[in-house]
DNA sequence: CTGAAAGCGCTTACAG
DNA sequence: CTGAAAGCGCTTACAG
């Protein structure tokens, strides 16, 4: 046989040892650890002290293996930006879900890729976690991709913030209400008096991006105001939209209100105007979406939305959990409600 | 025997069953996939075909188990705040590692706790990661508390921004050069003209907190300038920091100069010196720390530092993964240089 | 209340 | 070049 190539140098207690120490069988030593079986009060005490003693460590590995259960659930996170994290919508989400699993004695694995890594093969060859939570971006084509890959994987999948279902029978989506959030905030300028607006858009739109432009739009058809324009910038990073707009207001009349797909936008497209001489909210108006603590380090104050990212990551959470108990997702969709927040970004509702 | 509990309601295809199907022995399935032992091309090939007609995915449990090494790193971060991936900083290290370890087939498990969680018992009982990586904060009573805990996993353990080297031997710190880059900031600050100058510190110090104001601090000396003097901050969220630097200015004359622990305290300030009627900088220069997204969100822009956070979580992955190689860390102790950048909201060097 | 046996799915020597 | 055996460290029935 081989020698374990252990990191650590003397052989690791095992449950063996334990009974061995204590007198008793392993299975003993198992019960009255996983508090199953009946034991003698006597005999338990003696086990839970040896245990102690020899400071035995379960291991997981075997554990799992036995059990064929993980107790592990993988998040995958896939954006352009290599540094994956960067956007706090994203790491709320990643905090809400991590909390409620470590909540529940659930690991999460993390793992971030880029939209572009899409048919790289064999990324997903193992199985090592009980089921899967994802945050997918770029084109429909390599959303699809990656839905497939870990479809494959043969656990249960929950999407976030994605906008269909698909065909995958064992995943279930939980996003929050993007559209009414963006309805709200076209209320909220065309009681403002806006009439002129405009969208910042991202290139590669998100589902959500849609969805706040659709909201907004809405409120706009349904109060016989004119179209939103559509201002295509090449990313969401702050250089480009601040570059996009600016090139905008260069090439024609500001509006009288810019709506921007997240607070990030807007904060740009803010910059751009300012630096452009325009006076905020009093010559434009602007908008963002999120209401991370970075909405408020501007001045003046964003109007935006409070998005339900931390709620968003747990109610994952808890339907993947669920779904393994039950053996079935009880919904297939959830929309979290969203918040909208007044700010100092945009003229008081007349 | 007991079913096993499995999710899936087939049960999984194992290597057992892909050598049936082949006609060979496990183990020759098991060389193949591996790339170990010597198997003749074409029986080889005939494997492969099986491997994917079964579509076939080895289980990692029983890997782990049978080699007793998981391919598993974890990360722990100990912070007050529930959310506590709010903080670039922190994001860019966890980014930084999780790419390292993604490219050398490494998994990285997460976990977030908070300082006062200390004393909690059979935290982390499990062995589940052959290595550990750690940002601590709170006392140092509670920070000494964690690393005895992360020690009792017996596996290598790397402390990111950690000052001094705990006892324990299987144990190495990264972190960045801050007190070059706080003393950096006080000569720039110096080199401008300034004199008297404040310090912002949240009142729970980090390490890294204590050595950007040492730096400053050394430069000051040096020059034989006035001492820096500290503003102590509840802690360093935004609000925190604007009412600790309003309540400062209201009650005595305003300083040269402001430098923040970090960006957030810096932007921080700065608006509560323009709510205060200050000119930046004309009036009152400030200066930040990490140069994060936000730090540009600001107007006037924001003389910082860029940290070295995604270097910081890449070097603990390499310094770990090594040290699971050759047994031992090779340097116990990594400190990677930051860069000092000039912005707008300090005077030019006379 | 307690224990001997079997087996989760792999891989490492060791024989052929 | 290929295979039968042993064992990683647990836990679930099943007997006593």
């Amino acid at each position: 046989m081989s020698k374990p190539r252990n990191s650590a140098s003397e052989r690791n207690v095992t449950i063996k040892d334990v009974a061995r120490e204590a007198g008793v069988s392993a299975m003993s030593v198992s019960n009255v650890l996983n508090g199953r079986g009946r034991i003698s009060e006597a005999t338990a005490n003696h086990i839970r002290e040896v245990v102690q003693r020899l400071d035995y460590r379960p291991s997981v590995a075997a554990r799992r293996l036995r059990l064929s259960q993980q107790w592990t659930i993988g998040m995958l996170i896939v954006v352009e930006d290599p540094d994956f994290l960067s956007d706090p919508f994203i790491t709320t989400q990643v905090t809400g879900l991590t909390n409620y699993l470590t909540a529940n004695s659930y690991s999460l694995i993390l793992r971030g890729m880029k939209p572009s890594d899409f048919r790289t093969t064999g990324l997903f060859q193992d199985i090592e976690a009980d089921g899967m939570v994802a945050i997918l971006s770029g084109e429909q084509e390599q959303r699809e991709w990656f839905i497939r890959e870990l479809s494959g994987l043969r656990v249960p999948l929950v999407l976030l913030q994605e906008e269909r279902l698909p065909e995958k029978a064992d995943c279930a989506i939980v996003r929050q209400d993007d559209f009414s959030g963006g309805r709200q905030v076209g209320q909220h300028l065309l009681s403002t008096g806006a009439r002129t607006c405009w969208v910042l858009i991202p290139q590669v739109e998100w589902a959500a991006m849609r969805a706040r432009k659709a909201g907004a739009a809405s409120a706009f058809s349904d109060a016989g105001a004119p179209d939103l324009e559509i201002i295509r910038c090449g990313d969401e990073s702050f250089d480009v939209t601040y570059e996009a707009t600016l090139a905008a207001l260069r090439s024609g009349s500001a509006p009288d209100a810019i709506i921007g797909g997240n607070d990030q936008m807007a904060i740009a497209a803010m910059k751009a105007c300012m630096d452009f001489g325009l006076a905020i909210p009093d010559q434009v108006q602007i908008t963002g979406f999120n209401a991370f603590e970075i909405w408020r380090y501007v001045d003046p104050v964003l109007t935006t939305v409070r998005s339900a990212a931390h709620a968003i990551g747990e109610r994952a959470g808890a339907e993947l959990i669920e779904r393994l108990q039950v053996g079935h997702f009880r919904k297939r969709e959830i929309t979290l409600p969203v918040d909208f927040q007044v700010g100092k970004s945009t003229l008081p509702s007349s």
